[in-house]
DNA sequence: GATGCTTACGATACCCGTAAAGATA
DNA sequence: TATCTTTACGGGTATCGTAAGCATC
C-alpha cells in the first residue's frame, strides 16, 4: 500500500470511475492507475470497485468504508507537508478564502487589507463563488476559509462561526411612493415588483420566510446574484430592490434612498467555516480573528476538536 | 513522503532516537532508516528532530506536531488492512483481549466459552495483564479490547463503557472471631491484619477510600495481584482478606467464609475499553455485546464517533 | 468505430543493505 | 574504545510510460 494507489482510489471515485481520466487528473498513465488498482486490491484481497467486464461502475461495500479512511489519510498528507510549511516559513505561503460576492465586496476589502499589511509575503487568493460551490471548495480542499451567509451549517465536515449579523433593506428611487409612507410594512411592500437576490444567496431565504409567515406572495420580477445588478434595475425603475443593508452607500448610490426594514425581516448571520481536521496555518488563524476579534486562535481550535456542531460563541 | 519513513519517525521515538533499534525493529538497516530520516526533512524543509552532533535527541516543535499526525496516518494504514480481513473473512481472523486476572477468571469465562462457539474460525488471545500495562496495549494497537476495574477511564484515546458491577467481600477463616460478629463494621475490620489487592489492582483505591472516609488506618499485611493468592494466606492465619465477592466459590474453598461488605466499600464498575479510531472486526463487537447485551455494535459505534468521554449508558 | 481497461515490456528511479568513515560517549 | 550516525556505492526491485491487444458501448 502506498500513497499513490491512495490517491488514485480516491480520484477515481471523483472521476467517476473513468481511469483514463483519472491517469489525467494525476498526471500519469492510465495503465498505472489500472495496475496500481488491482495491486491494491490482491494485497488487500478485496475487490473495491464493483466491475462490469473491464469497466468500473461503483464502489464495493469494502470500497465504500475504505474511502472513508483514505480520505483522511490524504487530508492528514496533507496537513503534514502544511505543518512543515508553517514552520519552514510562518509568514509565507498561501490562503485561500472563498466566499460570495456580497462579503468580497463589502465586508471583506477592510479585513484584507489588514491581512495583507500583517502579512505581506502570504499570496492571498480570494475565491468568489456560490455558497453552495463554497462547501465545495471547503471539502475539497481547495479553499482554507469560507466565508457566507448560506448553506454553511447542517455540514457536519465543516465547523463554523459566527462573523457578524446584518439585515436586509429595500432601496427604491427617489420621489418612489413608499418614501411617503411613514412606517414601511410587508403588505405595502409586496403591492410592488421586487427585485432582489437569488434563491440561495445572501440571504434570500430569510425574505421568503418573513413574506410566507405574513401569508404574502411577493411580485419578485427579477432575482440577481450580487447587489450591483439590483441597484441598477432598480434605477431603471423595474421595481422595488431588496439588499443587504451594507451593499448601499450612500455616496455612490445617489439616484436611489435607503430605507430601513430592520423591523420586516429577520437578522441574517454571516458565517465563517472551516473543514473539519484541515490544519491550518498560523496566518488563516489571524485572518479569522481580524474577521472578528472573538475568533482567537485557541477558540477556533477548541471547536475543532471537539466534534459538536453547536459552535456558536456567547 | 512514504509509509516506510512515517513508520521509522514513530519507531524512532518507540525506540528512544536510537536510530540502530529502529532499525532492528522495522526489520531493515540502519543506514537506510537514517537516510529515510534525512529524506522526509529535506522534503518538508523542517527538522524534525533535535540533534547534538550526529546524535538524535528528541523532536522539535515541528516533529512533535507531525508525530501526532503520523500517528493517526499509520493507525488508519492498519484499519484499511483491519477492514479487508473484515471483508475477506468474516468469521476468521484475530482478536486480542487484554485483562486482568480477576476478569480472566472468575469473569469472562462464559463469554469466552459463548465466543469460541460462535466464531470458532477467530483465534482469541486473551492476554492477561496489569490495569496500566492493558492500557498501553490498547494504546499501541497490541490489544483490540481491554477490560479491568482500574485505569481505564481518564484515557482520552480510549473510550470505555460499563461492564459489570460488583463488591468487595471479606473472607475469613472458620470460626474467626469476625463470625461472632452480628453486623461488620469497618472498625473491626481494621482491628484484624488485612490481606488484598496490591494498589491499582482490582478496585484497591475504594478500599482505601472507604478506610480513609472512616479515618481509620488498616493494617494490610500482605498485597497480592490475585484472589488465590489472597485466599491462600487467609487460610495460612495470616490475616482477613478482602477481595472481589465473585472470586468466592463456596463450593471450592470450603476452608473459608465469605462475609458480605456491600454497606461498607463503594461499588466497582468493571469497564471495557476501546481505542478511539481503532478499527474493529465485527466479531470484536460481538465479544462486547456477549459480556453486555446493552453493549450493541451500533452503541459503541455511536460512542467511537463523538468524541465527548462521558460514554456510560443510561 | 470510439472509448476505456488490461497486459506486456523496456527504461528509469527508488529503496535497500554492505562497507567505510566520521562523530560521540 | 565501543557505540552510533552519516555518506558512498552497487544490486535489486518497483514504478512509470509506451504500445499493443481486448472488451464495452
Amino acid at each position: 500500500m502506498n500513497f499513490q494507489q491512495l490517491r488514485i482510489v480516491r480520484e477515481t471515485v471523483r472521476q467517476n470511475f473513468n481511469l483514463t481520466e483519472v491517469g489525467n487528473a494525476l498526471f500519469t498513465s492510465q495503465s498505472g492507475v489500472s495496475k496500481h488498482i488491482k495491486d491494491l486490491e490482491d494485497e488487500l484481497g478485496v475487490e473495491l470497485f464493483v466491475r462490469k467486464g473491464k469497466r468500473l461502475l461503483g464502489l464495493t461495500d469494502p470500497g465504500k468504508e475504505l474511502l472513508e479512511i483514505v480520505e483522511r489519510m490524504l487530508l492528514d498528507a496533507k496537513n503534514i507537508k502544511q505543518l512543515a510549511e508553517q514552520f519552514a516559513n510562518r509568514d509565507q505561503g498561501m490562503l485561500t478564502v472563498a466566499t460570495t460576492h456580497t462579503q468580497a465586496r463589502y465586508a471583506l476589502p477592510r479585513v484584507v487589507a489588514g491581512f495583507k499589511h500583517e502579512f505581506p509575503k502570504v499570496h492571498l487568493a480570494l475565491h468568489q463563488s456560490s455558497p453552495h460551490e463554497l462547501v465545495h471548495l471547503l471539502k475539497t480542499g481547495e479553499a482554507d476559509i469560507g466565508i457566507a451567509t448560506e448553506a454553511l451549517d447542517d455540514e457536519p465536515e465543516l465547523v463554523c462561526f459566527p462573523y457578524y449579523e446584518w439585515h436586509h433593506a429595500v432601496v427604491v428611487t427617489q420621489n418612489h411612493p413608499l418614501l411617503e409612507q411613514s412606517a414601511l410594512t410587508l403588505e405595502s411592500l409586496a403591492d410592488y415588483p421586487i427585485i432582489t437576490y437569488h434563491e440561495g444567496f445572501t440571504g434570500r431565504a430569510k425574505l421568503d420566510q418573513a413574506f410566507a409567515a405574513a401569508g404574502l406572495v411577493p411580485d419578485i420580477v427579477l432575482t440577481a446574484l450580487d447587489a450591483d445588478v439590483i441597484k441598477t434595475y432598480v434605477e431603471l425603475g423595474l421595481g422595488v430592490g431588496i439588499l443587504a443593508s451594507m451593499a448601499f452607500d450612500p455616496r455612490k448610490d445617489d439616484g436611489l434612498v435607503l430605507l430601513d426594514t430592520q423591523h420586516l425581516f429577520p437578522q441574517n448571520v454571516t458565517r465563517i467555516a472551516v473543514r473539519r481536521g484541515h490544519y491550518l496555518r498560523a496566518f488563516a488563524y489571524r485572518f479569522m480573528e481580524l474577521c472578528s476579534s472573538q475568533l482567537k486562535e485557541s477558540v477556533i481550535r477548541n471547536s475543532l476538536n471537539s466534534r459538536s456542531r453547536t459552535d456558536d460563541l456567547d
